[in-house]
DNA sequence: TTTTTACGGAAAATAATTATTGAATAGTTT
DNA sequence: AAACTATTCAATAATTATTTTCCGTAAAAA
């Protein structure tokens, strides 16, 4: 793990450092698709000088390493995921959380469209919005 | 058409102008999913006052009283579109137009989702990115 | 260790979008 | 038609996410 960005970094000619690991522990510890923002807040108690800038910095170079992929959930900021797999994404526009949708295959899907489009497909997002099991149930009280 | 969105504005309380009714026949008589920029700018020569401002606060209107979608297409503004019918989109990544992706069915597909996460989907965004067939000749020559 | 090079971080810049505001206009009542 | 009221237009200013700049400093190479 920790090997694996360390030396993913240094092979494409990325330095080390503390604020690179911290920020990229973090993310792979999270169910939660954090934005820059929360990302920003979380590791300013552990590292003091950690600025916003860096955060954005190092989720470049993390996405460009392959390390990350970018959400764009609909909302006014990027959310970030340290899961490669492309899977699709819900958001509960009442509590505003971002959930995986895993066990779920997008290949004919995507197969379909391709044929339909004559477009040659590199990648898709898709993203679902609605009310958590949770958010219900708040709703019938 | 033109009676359609005069009096769905009126209903709603919205004053029907110029300007409003010139935004939306032009965005519903395009197939380019333009932006705000896009439309304030072929807006510009016929109505010199328009301001981007008008443009975006009447999206928002049209976005109300459901005549327009809004798309997020990964880019850094939003686009728009006056068919309302919930279709994926495909961006080409060589020369960045975006299309619409008709004939398909999603219903299934939304209903997997809809059971697989227990959230009361309410909608969804799919985004396609790969190369069009007109890019895909020019990367032979 | 020394040298080289990239990095971190504060602050300023940028760009999309939203809010505010005063003048203009439409609608309504008299 | 005049007076009154409410709404809209569109310029300006404000806001917010993200990017860039710049320079002392830390990491990697020699």
């Amino acid at each position: 793990m920790e090997i694996c960005i360390t030396s993913l970094l240094r092979d494409k000619g990325f330095k080390v450092t503390p604020q690179r690991l911290a920020i990229y522990n973090m993310l792979a510890s999270t169910r939660s698709h954090p934005n820059a923002e929360m990302i920003f807040n979380e590791l300013q108690a552990m590292y003091p000088t950690m600025s916003l800038a860096t955060v954005y910095k190092t989720m470049e170079i993390l996405r460009e390493i392959g390390l990350v992929q970018v959400l764009n959930a609909g909302e006014d900021s990027f959310r970030y995921d340290a899961v490669m797999t492309n899977h699709p994404h819900v958001r509960c526009t009442e509590c505003g959380q971002v959930e995986d949708v895993h066990d779920i295959n997008i290949d004919a899907f995507v197969d379909e469209v391709s044929q339909g489009t004559k477009y040659q497909i590199m990648g898709q997002q898709f993203y679902f919005h609605g009310v958590c099991p949770t958010c219900q149930h708040k709703k019938i009280n």
